[in-house]
DNA sequence: AATATCGGAACATAAACTAG
DNA sequence: TAGTTTATGTTCCGATATTT
């Protein structure tokens, strides 16, 4: 079912289509081995010793984007060309970014400690990278010294902050912590879903994974995460839609992997879990009386374990 | 084997900040 | 005000799961 790939002017199609390492991407186009397969957006000569940094485009499609997979300028996109879905290739549109988000006071990098020119001497900061030990940035720290504050002892998301749920800026609910959904509008009031034409998203919950591994904790405005529930949802099939979200990390099937068999089961977690929450209060109830039998399991052994 | 899913690293850049 | 730094938003790689 290969199609003749579509590319683009100026794309040089690699001509060792069937290379043994040469994978075809979904996207018809071929991969090839990073840094390499960036095509016409190398930037730099592989011959520099130094690797090509990945390029991207500024606007994926919708549909690559809700595929994670690679686009293209051209519209349609390869990928839908590929697909049959060249009639829905549109651009997404973009979120503004967020404006007036203080920040503290930079730390300059003196002029011999290494190329600052180059952003890659800059050494970004990842969002789950730790911090820097000197960091002065710790968002603890620095809230503490920080010379400036948001108002009334509301975060830069315009909601309330205290010591006990900091940086959770829209988690607000301490039981349900890995349930997005009550406050779905964040005082931005942005994210609800990045393309008009995607509303249902807006009432749609988060996928609790993402939830679980974002830093971002209870931020529901973190695209990536909008993108996922807006991904399962509009990815066309049904059977996404009715197949429960996957764990995080892959539970073994086993018979006893249930609620019960951990003890650390995470009710938020866990009512998110395949309905992303929200879904009925009937599950969450359920949810709650698990992690009560639970603790009582647990209350019970720890007795036991004193006792002997 | 092909295709779909999705976590998270890499990338891009707007906006805040700072030195001159 | 130009240059620097950081935060935020997007893209898509690559591992894994699922389907055919």
């Amino acid at each position: 079912m290969q199609q003749m790939p579509y590319y683009p002017p100026g794309y040089q199609a690699p001509s060792p289509y069937g290379s043994s390492h040469l994978m075809t991407a979904d996207n018809g186009l071929p991969q090839l081995p990073h840094p390499v397969g960036v095509g016409e957006s190398n930037t730099q000569s592989p011959a520099s010793g130094q690797p090509a940094k990945r390029k991207q485009v500024k606007n994926a499609c919708t549909n690559c984007q809700k595929a994670c997979k690679k686009c293209d300028e051209a519209r349609p996109c390869p990928r839908c060309v590929k697909y049959g879905i060249a009639d829905t290739c549109v651009n997404s549109t973009r979120k503004e970014r967020k404006k007036g988000v203080k920040r503290g006071p930079y730390k300059r990098r003196q002029k011999g400690d290494g190329d600052v020119s180059t952003p890659e001497a800059r050494t970004p900061r990842r969002k789950n990278s730790p911090e820097p030990a000197t960091n002065q940035y710790d968002p603890q720290n620095m809230r503490a010294s920080m010379p400036f504050s948001y108002p009334n002892g509301l975060n830069q998301y315009g909601q309330p902050y205290d010591a006990y749920s900091q940086y959770q800026p829209y988690m607000v609910n301490p039981v349900y912590s890995g349930m997005p959904y009550p406050i779905v509008s964040g005082a931005d009031g942005q994210h609800q879903g990045q393309q008009g034409q995607h509303q249902p998203y807006a009432a749609h919950p988060p996928l609790p994974h993402a939830q679980q591994h974002s830093p971002y904790n209870g931020y529901q405005g973190s695209p990536h995460q909008q993108n996922r529930s807006l991904q399962s949802i509009h990815s066309g099939d049904a059977k996404e839609e009715q197949k429960p979200h996957q764990p995080l990390t892959p539970i073994p099937s086993t018979s006893n992997s249930s609620a019960a068999s951990s003890p650390h089961v995470n009710v938020g977690t866990a009512g998110a879990n395949g309905h992303a929450g929200g879904e009925n209060d009937e599950e969450g109830s359920r949810l709650a009386r698990l992690s009560q039998l639970c603790r009582a399991a647990l209350d019970q052994t720890d007795t036991k374990v004193e006792s002997t």
